[in-house]
DNA sequence: ACAAAAGTGTTAATATTACACCCATGA
DNA sequence: TCATGGGTGTAATATTAACACTTTTGT
């Protein structure tokens, strides 16, 4: 063994992945793409990339994020979830991914990428076997984005701007896959300092009474949080 | 730009940093090297290395953990934190810190590591200027660990396998930074399923009555959890 | 008028907090 | 017997969970 290994440190590639989620038709979607090229050429994947050489970590994931989406604005949220880097994850040699979650409103179907792949909205129930360890990537950041919608505002990023407390209702029941209770939810949300601030406005057109408008409010933390009952943790089709 | 860079990625280098608290004397302390080599030679830092050429990440960790504690068994708790790779935090180039946190119960002063430096517990409070961005990684491992106390029993990590619920107590209470009434913190450490389980024995040789001894219990989340005040978090010199 | 969704009131069960008080030991 | 922590009881105060009921719209 060549000891300057140890010394300076072997040689690595470095990708982020992305969980990218939003909220459509009631159910939990992921961005997926169709690979290209090999490795596992044909197979669902999460979108990603390698890290250029003088990216910072957040940038290429918010580049990968603009080039897959074509989002530019800082919409919705991003955040790291962990690092992966089993030496057999990549035929291609040792590469470690950094992977990050993204919480997006419902946007118009994404464009298909720079990598002239498919890219799709997939209910989150409706996915089979992916590319690399993508299954369990995606796994840790839906897990991720279930218990930070507890004590934190997060459930916001799914949103537009300004939502209704209904829509917002829509977000925690379809991340966490489980009715609520209207009436105490919305006590909840509109009695929780800084979670949301009304707008004034309302919500003209719909099927009964007008829904009042909010935008986020200022808290970055739920006091106290929003409880998902640590019931059963049945009931979740992977 | 060599369209390579884009499609193979780039080469980086990967190292672990640790983050390995304990509590001694009733303060949480961090495990810290002084750094024999450059850059930031007589530096304090955390203790870590590069991963090995066909080294996994969590095996990475547990090594340099060993290499620099003296542990061999699975004592405390170690788990990934988050990854830091801002272009320019090592001035030798490229370098993809993958931090860890691990909590340990209180152990003999560690020997000096391989490195031929030496290696101590800090109280956190005294902690001045670290190497690199080790300040910013010790923070969000210590934010972490002062999380999770609330909804998991990882307190019990920086206890021995056999310990009193005072002990805990002064866990929960040094990682905090503040005072816990004592009678209500027993009855919710013996109250919550799971959390704790008695091992029949008691510890004599105290000042007061005995106290019970306890093991960890088989609990992964507790409920309902410890709870912190979210008062005021001042009273934190770092 | 009716259905549907928004929003308010009320109550029982549960959890947190504060503190009085008893227990068992060393000095 | 006193000081010192361990441990239990209990009442005031939140918070949750369940659901009756009112409001405001579209059809």
């Amino acid at each position: 063994m060549n000891v300057n290994v140890t010394q300076n440190g072997a040689e690595f590639r470095v990708a982020v992945d992305l969980v990218v989620l939003t909220v459509r038709d009631g159910t939990l979607a992921v961005l997926l793409v169709r690979r290209g090229i090999p490795p596992y050429r044909g197979r669902w994947a999460l979108p990603g990339g390698f890290v250029l050489p003088d990216e910072d970590l957040p940038a290429a994931a918010a580049r990968e994020l603009a080039e897959e989406t074509g989002l530019a604005g800082p919409a919705g949220h991003l955040e790291q979830l962990a690092t992966y880097g089993r030496p057999a994850r990549d035929p291609r040699g040792r590469v470690v991914s950094v992977a990050y979650l993204a919480l997006l409103p419902d946007l118009p179907v994404p464009v298909a990428g720079s990598d002239a792949a498919a890219a799709r909205w997939v209910p989150r129930a409706r996915i089979g076997a992916l590319a690399f360890d993508h299954a369990r990537i995606l796994a840790d950041g839906v897990e991720r984005a279930r218990a930070k919608l507890e004590y934190t505002p997060l459930a916001t990023a799914f949103c537009p701007p300004e939502f209704t407390v209904g829509a917002l209702r829509e977000v925690y029941e379809s991340v966490w896959g489980r009715p609520l209770d209207a009436r105490n939810f919305h006590r909840k949300v509109t009695g929780t300092p800084g979670f949301v601030v009304p707008t004034g406005g309302a919500d003209a057109g719909g099927r009964g009474r007008p829904a009042r408008r909010y935008r986020r409010g200022p808290a970055a933390l739920l006091h106290p949080p929003m409880l998902r009952d640590r019931g059963d943790p049945a009931a979740d089709t992977v």
